[in-house]
DNA sequence: TGTCGTACTACGACTGTCATAGTAAATATA
DNA sequence: TATATTTACTATGACAGTCGTAGTACGACA
């Protein structure tokens, strides 16, 4: 049986940066606005955080990024597509949130 | 309405253990038995992380320590019992919980 | 006598998050 | 046309909760 770290719980921006990602890519701009409005503005993600889950990212192999083709105008975007090994962690990562919930709600009062 | 940081996320072994003082005061060893218990195993918080959780909660004014009154014996245990202001705090962590973990949701694939 | 369980303390590394600050092009507003 | 705002990032370093490693010491049990 799987057992929970505590510092599992940190780490799920990855988590929701990579769901958007399994959709198509994207770039930093536009992921935050998506993280925002689906959260129903209850989330907003630092961009410090976002640029630096990037890097991270895509060191781990989780995330390839790649440059914005269709305009030579100097508007540069950096944008992202996730790698296979991305979709297994973010599947691995739901696994792990729904454990971390179903423990945490234990402890919690309604 | 309130917004979610990231790292508040983090700390959720301060909720676990108030959960348990609220019921009564205990120590470190009981304290961390009780935690793999109610989880199901799921969960062993780590002696450190427990013991700074301690240090942390009490400079907070969250929980008071006091020592094993009822032996001369030599064995010493520290415990610790939760205040009003640790009583706050957790139910104020319930309610932050409840809306990580609705936020959290939408980006979680079942 | 030695091992195991109990009950801690000390110390420092790790790492995701965040605050602060700056750059620069594109677009909207006056 | 001038200016402000939005878009789209990069750089740097601090913060703090968690964790790994190690050590102490008493008691019970075999």
């Amino acid at each position: 049986m799987s057992v929970i770290s505590s510092d599992v719980i940190r780490g799920y921006n990855d988590t929701m940066i990579l769901y958007i990602l399994l959709k198509e890519p994207s770039y930093g701009y536009e992921i935050s606005k998506l993280i925002k409005s689906m959260s129903q503005e209850k989330y907003i993600i630092k961009e410090t955080t976002l640029y630096s889950a990037f890097t991270r990212m895509e060191k781990n192999g989780y995330i390839e990024s790649f440059p914005d083709e269709d305009k030579g105008n100097g508007k540069k975007r950096t944008y992202y597509k996730i790698t296979e090994a991305g979709r297994k962690y973010y599947f691995d990562k739901c696994e792990e949130w729904k454990l971390t919930q179903e423990v945490v709600e234990k402890f919690i009062q309604k």
